[in-house]
DNA sequence: GCACAATGGTCAGCCTGCTGAGGGAACGTA
DNA sequence: TACGTTCCCTCAGCAGGCTGACCATTGTGC
């Protein structure tokens, strides 16, 4: 059944690998209405607050998607937005309580991360080349001498 | 200025990774009109015809996503739909011939692909961790004894 | 002080993903 | 022949990515 993978450009591959880890993620996530990627800012929420530019360059996405990712999550009462006193153009993002608690109870029972482990075979190694190939792509992207 | 990233999830590492890997891969193949899920489309059709619920089940997305992805070729001239004359349920996709040109260049310079293996450590590991990754991932989500 | 950049967010629009719902064609069985 | 089911595709709507354009605020230089 399952085709054979071994033609497909390692780009494909990991946009598949990346879905499908997306889906399994977002379905424990669902619980506390939250996906991927407002977990990812809530846990970036947790230490202190955070104007939206600084959480859209933590999670390495456009401004514009993260105030969208913001909508939601504020819609939903996981966080709470406000113009900062001393910069009137920045938006201080902080979390609600409820979205503390969200973190920390999505946090605990960390069954997709568990889920993945089981998938790759060296969840370390599979670690460790994504985030070098995380750094050198991000590094062409971002910086101007690609 | 790269963000210690040993705290990320994996699901997060992996979403970050394609999305780069794909931003790399439509710069490249904007050219021909064409981005990585066409193009993807396009190297499936290179060998012969297919339905249009063939195609989805061999890139692993639904039929609807599939659907939009064929709009999108057949309003560039890359594909050609038509009904099935044996069983008019089906539509046939094929390759037009100025599909088959775009698929063969942009398939000749594969510079995304050279940039994911210098990025990738080791890309031969890489490519078995994920072919595995989505066999056990995917056999989860699509059977019922999951 | 005032014109002009740089900075921080948002709006609009496109693309790929998903789910849910529905329509038309083919197939089984009564 | 008629009916229900299954199969294939499409429409509608949501979400997360992206680009391009825009607005408000702040900072800078003359």
């Amino acid at each position: 059944m399952s085709s054979d993978m071994s033609g497909w450009a390692t780009g494909r591959l990991l946009s598949t690998a990346a879905r499908l880890a997306e889906h399994a993620w977002d379905a424990h996530l669902a619980r506390w209405d939250l996906n991927h990627a407002g977990f990812a800012v809530l846990h970036l929420l947790g230490g202190a607050p955070r104007s939206q530019r600084e959480l859209a360059q933590a999670v390495q996405v456009e401004d514009q998607t993260m105030s969208r990712v913001l909508d939601r999550l504020e819609r939903h009462g996981h966080v709470c937005r406000a113009r900062s006193t001393t910069d009137r153009r920045r938006v201080e993002v902080s979390l609600t309580r409820a979205g503390r608690t969200a973190l920390e109870e999505a946090s605990a029972d960390d069954a997709a991360e568990a889920l993945l482990g089981a998938a790759a075979g060296d969840l370390p190694a599979l670690r460790a080349q994504l985030i070098g190939m995380i750094g050198d792509l991000s590094a062409r992207r971002w910086t101007p001498s690609g």
